[in-house]
DNA sequence: CAAATAGTCTACTGCATCGGTCGACTTTTG
DNA sequence: CAAAAGTCGACCGATGCAGTAGACTATTTG
């Protein structure tokens, strides 16, 4: 499971609106600032994180992006699997796009694989962007650093 | 950590030598055959292989690839380390190849993904080619289909 | 209604990586 | 020497990544 800039901006970008969910849009600019991710990019992140059902807009003055659930309700895998496709490191042993194997059921390697994309699922599945809102706003009362979120 | 088909088939290789280890050369055409590896492409894995450590080359007739080590000191984790880059599925989080992050210390997906990290790596450390040489030899006499290294 | 604000959409680009392939060369054995 | 086997450098087409440009649409406010 690796990471893009495109999946790390997406997960920045959710949780951002974590912290403003039922108080307010968010602009894209204010996200970008925030976040430091490219402004053109970052549209075209929040335009596909809209069609997934994640995020709502509003256009005009005081409009700008809010969540479209509240954050205990959308986890990290759900987002991940979104933007960077199936957990599982290989195919053969995706649960959301199986692909076929010649080795099935004599490979050892497969079980491994299994496991692994167990041990993933486990943790990303059960974080919610509720808790890593809760850990982020711990993080910044104990750091000496600017908070992001000032205007909270 | 997504395993590329390169990392797939420099696995597969480690471990079709793992059955053969202490006991004779393997010619590329035969991991090819049996692995269902292009053998243009299995040459340049076995070299990569060999620059790494992982095996040894003999050339001539009667010659071939061999394990440098013996399977249980071979780990999973380093064969993937050293075709695939570091585990870690974000620089920021990487103990291998750390890359420098603005949010250091102020971020909740940080430790997230370091868990990711570490459940992964528990995995694959702990795993040696003797663990998955035994596993197949399990898979094997338990499947119907024939078996891969019959010559053994 | 007009101006300002803010999101929407299509298209393009440069670069790197992936998954190979070709063909010539070297070493070893019998 | 001939055959068997690994070695090596160059190349290639397709795909994905990380953006950027620029025109367009919808909404609010005065």
């Amino acid at each position: 499971m690796k990471i893009t800039y495109k999946g790390d901006y997406a997960l920045k970008t959710i949780l951002d609106l974590s912290f403003f969910y039922g108080r307010q849009a968010v602009k894209i600019e204010d996200i970008s600032r925030r976040q430091d991710i490219p402004k053109k990019f970052l549209e075209r992140i929040l335009l596909q994180l809209k069609r997934g059902g994640f995020v709502r807009s509003k256009k005009g003055p005081g409009g700008g992006y809010s969540l479209a659930r509240p954050p205990a309700k959308i986890s990290m895998g759900e987002v991940i699997r979104f933007i960077e496709g199936p957990i599982a490191p290989i195919g053969c042993v995706s649960e959301t796009a199986k692909t076929y194997c010649d080795f099935e059921g004599r490979c050892g390697l497969n079980s491994v694989f299994r496991e692994v994309r167990d041990a993933v699922s486990r943790i990303v599945d059960r974080t919610s962007f509720e808790d890593i809102k809760v850990k982020t706003l711990g993080l910044i009362q104990a750091s000496p650093e600017p908070p992001l979120y000032y205007e909270i």
